[in-house]
RNA sequence: GGGCCUUUAGCUCAGUUGGUAGAGCGCCACGCUUACACCGUGGAUGUCAUCGGUUCGAGCCCGGUAGGGCCCACCA
């Protein structure tokens, strides 16, 4: 039996004086007290409207983008209410991953440093130090666990910041349904997915160049990088051909050392004579083959240029379709490597390669630029450009490429098949607007590799395998140890895979722990299965999935709900929800979008506070869906003068004495203003049906005025 | 290079299948009319970015151009 929801009260008193200050005091309280927005485990599936909620980045700081958006999402949860659904709406916290590390390094002044040992009783340096970042040698390395039980402590105060802000706001959450991705539950969840993956060849670990972050010394998938315009120059540089010097523009002469080849348009005249010949390069003589490829641009400086491994993608796809030597010289830091090329070091730049041993490749490039002048092998003065590079969307540094063995899930970047069914999936689904979905469709086919999904950080959901080793202590990638399902979650740096003991970890026949944790994505993109409690409640996880709504930000269409719809068709075969609300952004009144750096946030307690919740909510709820909006306080005093002449009508109305014994309406007035209230209540209706909150919210409001001004 | 959205009153925005341009804010004038001064009543305000096409008729449909915002792309 479904259980009976308290009726609303109606006001028994009518108060001197309406206001709506106060109101938030009043009834978050009331709302926990009577239960009235738990979700109830009796009902069916008709009578279930599911939400699969964003949770926050708990580690990020509230922002009035959150209120605008989630505003929305509480607007259709209380619409269902109406209709009489049984609404499902939990929320969560994303509390995992590199956002929560490195507040937690600027809040406490630490670092992790996985060698070091734990400290019990340890006490944090300082508390509350801004989000600017501070320097790593004022932060003070602390062991891995020392440093996620701080990570655990500050999420959950920052978990607490959010609750009583969405509290204050007035969302009809469910707060007995909450999850966190970090929580034992999350990372179970998270670790029996990824093992049905791996089980099903979804996932698999590989030995590739891959993009890497040089400050956070991890690997970054596709998904989270984004371009910078950068100052550059192109530096004309000669190599020896088979008959006089050949010139290439490159703007990273410091790779020369790294170079493999060279590459020219295979249509292009100028060059075509020395493909299947070589070239040495400047100052280390090192001979490479001139080859020919159809990526390489005619038109672009001199033509020709020379393949690294590796500069950029372009060099990666070149290196690995026309099968070229590797000659790595930077490091996980960023920095030349000590062990440079056999081919380099054998010949006349070894002692050039030994000063470059250990710098920047910032200073890496001075010095061979340097020595390139000297040598003479540098045409002309540098030509400054500005050009797009790569960047891992939190960090500082441009992003290098390295050769580094990590786990991947398919995700239909070198699967047509894949691909082709989740771009229909995405037709299956109803975007509001509609328009978004070529967004996801772009995405989806500009793909060009599988998901990275592990990372070489420490607070996160462990990569759950194991690695055998064998009689001369080498570990075996290709088929690593799985834990069994009962035993998740686990962590294989402290855990010992079946048949094993702890003494043998890392001596020759034994096993090493995989180090590596799982990107945030790959555990968020399960956020319905986490919520709908799969896979230990059956009924639950049937009750809920797929969900009715996953409303998010425009912005993460590529992330979270790309994975999300990824996720769900490798466990589940379909998708994860029937429609995906997409909220736009907040704008300052300049029109530019508010973002930390630029200072112009403003901070939705204040906001609170100052014009209250309705009318925060009025103002949120008066923006379309996908339509970015301006930040507007006029609106919100539009909104809270709404809601106090709401209060004053019903007090005027409740001010009259109730006629006695008439039952029905008679008066033509009346008759006309009930007839005019059930077209109010239709198109209104009809309009949060289509998921059009702000036609509802304008046809309201509009009978309101006419109601008090006239009738 | 490809794509999406957007341009309507000073501001923020509506304008349903084509049929004489709308709201709120702001502005101006008038009102202490016991629900509301956190108010009410009344008023002024537009070459619907621009050029062309379809049509009896275009803010709306079609094509071009420009401004603004965003996404994607292998960017030596």
């Amino acid at each position: 039996m479904r259980r009976a929801k308290p009726e609303p009260t109606r006001a028994a008193q009518v108060p001197e004086k309406a206001s709506v200050d106060g109101l938030e005091a009043k009834w978050v309280p009331a709302w926990e007290q009577s239960g009235v927005y738990r979700f109830d485990e009796a009902a069916t599936r008709e009578q279930i409207y599911s939400i699969d909620t964003p949770p926050p980045t708990a580690s990020g700081s509230l922002h009035v983008g959150h209120v605008f958006s989630y505003t929305h999402t509480d607007v259709v949860a209380r619409f269902q209410r109406m209709l009489g659904k049984e609404v499902f709406y939990p929320m969560g916290w994303d509390d995992n991953g590199l956002p929560t590390e490195r507040r937690v390094q600027n809040y406490y002044g630490v670092r992790c440093d996985p060698s070091l040992p734990y400290q019990s009783n340890f006490t944090p340096p300082q508390t509350g130090g801004d989000n600017k970042s501070s320097k790593a040698s004022d932060q003070l390395p602390i062991s891995r666990q020392n440093f996620i039980e701080l990570c655990e402590k500050l999420t959950e105060e920052d978990e607490k910041a959010f609750e009583n802000l969405w509290r204050n706001l007035g969302l009809s959450v469910d707060w007995s349904q909450t999850y966190r991705t970090i929580s034992k539950e999350a990372q179970r969840v998270s670790q029996q997915a990824f093992l049905n993956n791996l089980r099903r060849g979804e996932a698999y670990v590989s030995l590739a160049p891959t993009l890497w972050d040089v400050t956070f010394r991890t690997a970054v998938a596709q998904a989270e990088l984004e371009d910078r315009e950068m100052p550059g120059a192109y530096h004309k540089v000669g190599f020896d051909g088979p008959d006089g010097k050949i010139f290439i523009e490159t703007t990273r002469p410091e790779l020369i050392p790294a170079c493999v080849a060279l590459v020219a348009h295979p249509d292009d005249d100028r060059y075509k004579k020395y493909f299947g010949k070589t070239a040495k390069t400047p100052l280390f003589g090192v001979e490479v083959p001139i080859v020919s490829h159809r990526l390489a641009q005619i038109d672009k400086g001199s033509g020709i240029a020379m393949i690294c491994t590796f500069g950029d993608v372009t060099d990666v796809v070149w290196w690995r379709e026309l099968k070229l030597e590797t000659r790595p010289i930077l490091g996980f830091d960023g920095r030349i490597l000590q062990e440079g090329p056999a081919a380099v070091l054998a010949g006349p730049g070894n002692a050039l390669y030994e000063e470059l041993i250990g710098k920047t490749v910032f200073s890496a490039k001075e010095r061979i630029v340097e020595a390139l002048k000297e040598s003479g092998d540098l045409v002309g003065d540098p030509r400054p450009i500005t050009h797009p590079v790569k960047f891992f969307e939190k960090g500082d540094k441009p992003l290098e490429i390295v050769s580094t063995r990590q786990w991947y899930i398919k995700n239909g970047g070198s699967d047509q098949a894949l691909s082709k069914r989740l771009i229909d999936l995405g037709k299956e689904m109803n975007f509001h607007p509609s328009f978004m979905r070529v967004r996801l469709e772009d995405w989806i086919n500009g793909l060009n590799g599988d998901w990275l999904i592990s990372r070489q950080r420490f607070f996160g959901v462990p990569i759950p395998v194991w690695y055998q080793l064998d009689e001369s202590g080498n570990p075996n990638y290709e088929s690593p140890i799985l834990p069994s399902d009962q035993a998740l979650p686990i962590d294989p740096s402290s855990d010992v895979p079946i048949g094993f003991s702890e003494d043998q970890r890392g001596k020759p026949g034994g096993f090493i722990g995989e180090l590596d944790i799982m990107d945030t994505w790959a555990t968020s993109s399960l956020t319905p299965q986490l919520a709908g409690g799969w896979p230990s409640d059956e009924k639950r996880f049937k009750n809920v999935f797929p969900y009715d709504l996953r409303p998010q930000g425009q912005d993460i269409i590529r992330t979270w709900l790309f994975s999300t719809l990824l996720r769900s068709q490798l466990e589940h075969g379909g998708l994860p929800w029937k429609n995906a609300a997409i909220s736009g952004w907040i704008l300052d009144p300049d029109r530019k979008k508010m973002s930390k750096s630029k200072g112009n946030v403003v901070v939705p307690n204040e906001l609170l506070e100052n014009h209250g919740s309705d009318a925060v909510r009025y103002w949120a709820a008066s923006a379309r869906l996908g339509t970015d909006a301006a930040f507007d306080e006029g609106q919100m005093k539009i909104g809270r003068r709404l809601a106090i002449k709401l209060l004053n009508a019903a007090r005027f109305a409740l001010s009259f004495e109730m006629p006695q014994g008439v039952t029905e309406v008679t008066e033509e007035i009346d008759l006309s203003m009930l007839a005019s209230l059930s077209d109010v209540v239709r198109t209104a209706t009809d309009a949060f049906a289509s998921y059009d909150h702000t036609k509802a919210l304008e046809t309201a409001e509009s009978f309101f005025w006419t109601f008090t001004d006239d009738y």
